[in-house]
DNA sequence: TGATACCAGAAGATTACGTCA
DNA sequence: CGTGACGTAATCTTCTGGTAT
């Protein structure tokens, strides 16, 4: 069972306005599409460069596993067979092959012709098949680091990086590219889950800030209504009038010594350092990038 | 050149299986 | 030992882009 970290997620709080302080950063893998991919979806994830996925594959763990399931009749990781590869190099495995293209849920036809396929492709006897053909893969810990390496190479494989990565793993084409469509899924999932709570605190802060408004709003026109006390006031500690060039600026500061004349533009520069800063950024508190809306819906 | 059919591949939804508490 | 929750491999449906006619 992978966690997050096996999937390579990584959350970390960002600022855009200041990317060293609060950095989030989804570490998703990138989704960026292969020249193959027809997918339109623009993506936002870090592309991470890794070493070459045809790199030697590492020895596996699959020993354990193969006992496991050996026991129960069905070598359920075993490698296929050449046969199988062949099969697949000839482009007979595809999305909607064999298996997907049979129409409702007709279980025993299914479970007839996967068992078919599976003995096509592992060499299971009659006498071996004895389950159902849904008997599922467990992939081995070096299995997933690969296809993981992989994926963070590029999230989709054309055919000849799927029969390349297959054999290096002793995986049929067709389950690598099934992980590669969970994977995809997953990630997707995932960045979906960072957006909405990232849409969720943008909703929060500005439901303070409008109420912070409506508050200063409303204590405004108090002011302006009893003038008297108005006048007695010290003036608002976020909104102030300058004299002189008539801009509204934040509280008053001890003037600095030196000369009372000061450059009008100068003052304004002033002013505008004082300026009361937003009492909290939009972003500051977002565990997430910022990101179009637009993003979160590639396909529109 | 536009219309149509076909195909491959991706996304999304769902199912089913294995594992673990 | 049974059970429910969870992760994920596998399946199915739909959509889309490319290509041939």
């Amino acid at each position: 069972m992978l966690e997050n970290q096996d999937l390579g997620l990584s959350l970390s709080l960002s600022f855009p306005e200041n990317k060293t302080t609060n950095s989030l950063q989804l570490n998703l893998f990138s989704s960026l599409a292969s020249s193959t991919s027809p997918s339109p979806s623009p993506s936002p994830f870090n592309l991470l460069q890794k070493t070459c996925w045809t790199d030697s594959f590492p020895s596996s763990d699959r020993n354990l596993e193969t006992c496991r399931t050996f026991l129960k009749g069905i070598d359920v990781n075993r490698i296929p067979t050449i046969t199988d590869t062949e099969e697949e190099e000839a482009g007979v495995s595809s999305p909607n092959s064999t298996i997907s293209s049979l129409s409702g849920n007709k279980r025993n036809e299914r479970e007839i012709n996967c068992e078919e396929e599976l003995d096509c492709c592992r060499g299971i006897s009659d006498e071996e098949d004895g389950e159902t053909c849904r008997k599922k893969l467990r992939l081995t810990k070096d299995q997933s680091a690969v296809l993981e390496e992989s994926f963070k190479e590029h999230n989709t494989l054309n055919p000849k990086q799927k029969q390349a990565l297959a054999k290096r793993l002793g995986l049929r084409p067709r389950q690598v590219e099934v992980w590669f469509q969970n994977r995809r899924a997953r990630t997707k999932l995932k960045q979906t889950e960072v957006d909405c709570e990232f849409l969720k605190r943008c909703c929060e802060n500005l439901t303070e800030e409008n109420r912070r408004l409506q508050k200063e709003v409303q204590e405004l026109r108090t002011l302006k209504l009893s003038p008297q006390f108005y006048m007695q006031m010290t003036p608002p500690t976020t909104l102030t009038m300058c004299p002189s060039c008539e801009q509204v600026a934040g509280p008053p500061t001890p003037s600095p010594p030196g000369p009372t004349n000061v450059d009008p533009r100068a003052h304004q520069m002033g002013l505008a350092q004082q300026q009361r800063p937003m009492p909290f950024n939009l972003w500051a508190t977002s565990p997430v990038p910022h990101r179009p809306i637009s993003a979160l819906n590639p396909r529109s």
